[in-house]
DNA sequence: CAGTGTGAAGTTGTTCACAGCA
DNA sequence: TGCTGTGAACAACTTCACACTG
């Protein structure tokens, strides 16, 4: 019952690849012009096997002996990853994540350009951030049947997440990027990727323990 | 490889149990005393067996015919997670995200309490957001000594962040939760959580454009 | 050799099937 | 009957083993 996609590149995969870009965008800024999977994997501290195969699902190869060739694999990777387009998105909820999310650099460079921006509070919306107006919410549908954007970042409270949702697909988004912690339902035309910051909290508080945890037993074999 | 920690809970497990924690709060304030795996199933969409299994993970278990009694597992999940203990970490990179995520209200509720905040640039040491101050790096070692934190939230540009997780390791930091896409290396004693925003991008983007082929396919028994 | 590429094996997480229970 | 709880079947992802290449 899972939300299911028969996508064909596996979601490790594509979690993945963004930071192959990176690092490969480095090593070139350092002047390399190929590199290994092995390489890559000492400094990634990932399977090498893990990485040629994540490649070759990008479209991307190498030669034996050689290596990629970073300019290519750069050019690969963003166009397979749609990062060299420009793909237009509305934010909605302008509370602390969202004007974050407003003036963070770089979303540009990964093919996310945020045009437009809304809220229900009055108070937020004189703000203007960086360039991009925030506008009430009030105007959505009329400002959607001109721009024609088909991606949505929410930031709404949790409590309203799903109420605005809603309002959200029946002005045409098909892509969610749901940043509350809440989950929403929307038709499976739609698309939504959710990323809850508490998930994390809960992933890093886990680890943490649980490394005190071998600390503190008796058989801390731990390389210290 | 691939950074594998013999954490006895799953870590897809981790990511939705402060999904369940927020929706039981919800079903609470509600007026809800009990709810059941297939009704949680049916808003989260889960599978109900899933639902089951995590929370036996978290040590919570229902009752046949009745379900859950919704204090009492939150109260499980809170104790389980540690989001009713204070953990106190320290904020390092006052960029846009660093800021954003002082000023998150909510982290409180969910264990984590930011008590002090870091930045290199002299720019940003006047701000306080909200009641935290800003110091520079270079007073990093000495209030640690002070403050004896284990935990540090990463929020520095990429190109510093594996020059800064040595420094906080160096000084005792034992878990860094690390918003850069950078990837760092730390010793194994030393917990790390990987939150790339671009990664959710890619993943974003993917399925938007699987979406949009399978819309154009012929094949498209889509339910519209 | 030292790397890419790939099929097979292994591991982990999810879904199914059903026993037990009120 | 409708739920929890759990062992078994299944699916997805990772790691291993090795053929292939310059």
């Amino acid at each position: 019952m899972s939300n299911k996609n028969p996508s064909a590149v596996p979601e490790p995969t594509l979690k993945r690849l963004p930071v192959y870009l990176r690092y490969l965008k480095k090593a070139r800024e350092q002047g390399l012009l190929t590199i290994t999977a092995p390489a890559m994997g000492r400094e990634l501290q990932l399977d090498p096997t893990q990485i040629v195969k994540d490649l070759a699902m990008a479209s991307a190869s190498g030669r034996p002996r050689v290596g990629y060739g970073i300019d290519e694999v750069i050019h690969t990777l963003e166009h397979f990853l749609g990062f060299n387009t420009e793909n237009e998105a509305v934010l909605v909820g302008a509370g602390n994540l969202g004007r974050a999310l407003l003036s963070y650099p770089g979303f540009q460079n990964y093919g996310l350009k945020i045009v437009a921006a809304f809220d229900n509070d009055p108070e937020k919306l004189a703000r203007t951030s960086t360039g991009i107006n925030i506008v009430h919410m009030d105007k959505f549908p009329e400002l959607m049947k001109k721009l024609k954007i088909s991606i949505a970042i929410l930031t709404t409270p949790p409590s309203v997440a799903q109420e605005v949702a809603s309002v959200l697909v029946s002005c045409g988004i098909k892509a969610i990027w749901n940043l509350t912690p809440a989950r929403i339902s929307v038709p499976s035309t739609v698309a939504v990727q959710n990323t809850s910051m508490y998930a994390n909290v809960a992933i890093l508080l886990n680890k943490l323990r649980h490394l005190e945890d071998i600390e503190k037993s008796p058989d801390h074999r731990e390389s210290t």
